[in-house]
DNA sequence: GAGTTCAGTTTACATTCGTAATCGTGTCGG
DNA sequence: CCGACACGATTACGAATGTAAACTGAACTC
């Protein structure tokens, strides 16, 4: 279950960063309405109502999301999942980066630490799993 | 030594993709001249010549490459390291998607099945290090 | 020594992105 | 019924990017 297959966004479009910010507001919190989105993401970016809107109709045209109309608004829905999304940046910088292997990037990681104690532990009990 | 802290390119300008292209031909090897570049990248992309002049001059500018004149032309040598190059680029993506953790990185690409077995083993004896 | 070549520099131009302002229209309050 | 407001749609516009052609000056050729 939740095998869902990656979502292809409309021709392959991309989802630029800004419009990222909107989706994870979007991921966290679904159906909202344009000024709901303002609101989400109003903590991170500093964004005018405009902009917000123009990135949700980005999002629309790219097949990023659904719209549902709702008396005068709309209200946003995401069509990709995240771990969709997430998974395919994931593997395009392995891609791009590594020679498309996860072990020189887990190498990089632990070497720049930028893995804590925390994170080392559980990606050893999620080795464990794996092996068997 | 080897211990050079992260070079930040002049402002902290960002290296494009296609730039990066150039980037790894010449991380490959340097120094190397424009039309070495060409050559090298020729695999990968599609490039005139022109168009790799143009990356290599943005790249200067950048301050990501230093130029040695070799009689009428120029030999480009990279200014800053691929480590630090992969290392920027693997923080973004987990800042940006992981919330700075590299665990949860980890989990996606083992559930993704984006880990072969050889991957596994390698990141085994990391954690090994990593432990002591 | 003049023309051809070659390399870097300048200019070009369509797209995408970030960031909005403005327009058009339907709705709600009075 | 009329004006103010709330929304989506349209238009804007500069910076970055991908991709390259045109220009310029120096070097090598005959």
């Amino acid at each position: 279950m939740g095998g869902a297959k990656a979502k292809r966004l409309l021709g392959g479009e991309r989802i630029s960063e800004a419009e990222h910010a909107v989706m994870e507001a979007l991921w966290a919190r679904a159906p909202l309405s344009a000024a709901e989105v303002g609101e989400a993401v109003g903590g991170q970016r500093d964004w005018s109502l405009a902009t917000v809107k123009t990135l949700l109709s980005r999002l629309v045209t790219k097949g990023a999301l659904a719209t549902e109309a709702d008396g005068r608004r709309f209200l946003y829905t995401p069509l990709i999942e995240r771990a969709d999304y997430v998974g395919g940046e994931s593997r395009r910088l392995v891609d791009r980066l590594f020679g498309g292997r996860a072990a020189p990037l887990f190498a990089h990681l632990a070497e720049s630490e930028a893995l804590s104690a925390q994170d080392i532990a559980e990606i050893e009990s999620l080795l464990q799993e794996l092996k068997q």
